[in-house]
DNA sequence: AGCATCCATCGATGAATGTCAATATATCGA
DNA sequence: TCGATATATTGACATTCATCGATGGATGCT
């Protein structure tokens, strides 16, 4: 299947790499903040002091309300936010590793820039 | 449209929210890395100490050269990546303040976890 | 000039996704 | 038990997107 057979463009890369499933991972991560209806979600919770009602997200963010239970699933399945049913209502909060996962992401691209400096 | 004429599940949210555009270019960034093959490839060239030459990409993705492309140039809008020509070759490096964008956003959900520490 | 190589763009296609109306499920109060 | 409220689920639709083959533009070598 025609493997290239001479490399003459420049020296081969480390081989420290990402395996497929930290790659694919990482990305579910990244894609569950890739709607800027799940980043205010976010923000919302995180900048709460207590665990926030699902029926005060639907204002705000000017979304249906299906829409807006259908964007929690996702944040809750990424593993961001935690769900607890008080009766009627639906109270969400950020998951407790959420931000250490996300800076663990974010430190392999960061590594490179301190060491520059 | 029916607004609620009145809240009785919990107190009312903080104020502090994300603007609209603040809110969509986080999600833009979060979504430039929403995909396996981009991750690999910013570790790829976070890892390295040079910057990468595109055809060095395609193997180790196991994509095809177009694919390929269409991921950089993402990545190269979004503003993660700087594109050099070197001659005939395409050379790619992180951009200078692509950790620190990721960082910022991702510390607006890490605040609180320190708060709760 | 002619040719090979590297890369981007175009066009097409199938899959994933955001959105909402309608409906279902669950809880609470009367 | 009945009705009202909160949330989830379903179904449908339009959009976005990942992927690849084919093609074009640019560079370098002979």
């Amino acid at each position: 299947m025609d493997a290239l057979p001479v490399i003459d463009c420049c020296a081969p890369l480390g081989a420290a790499s990402l395996s497929t499933e930290e790659a694919e991972a990482g990305a579910a991560l990244f894609a569950a903040l890739s709607d800027p209806a799940r980043v205010r979600i976010v923000n919302f919770v995180a900048t709460s002091d207590e665990p926030v009602c699902a029926c005060h997200l639907i204002e705000p963010l000017g979304l249906a309300q299906p829409t807006v239970s259908h964007h929690l699933k996702r944040l809750v399945d990424a593993g961001l936010l935690e769900r607890e049913q008080r009766g009627k209502w639906a109270y969400f909060s950020l998951a407790p590793e959420a931000g250490t996962r996300l800076a663990g992401l974010v430190d392999l691209a960061r590594d490179r820039e301190e060491a520059l400096r």
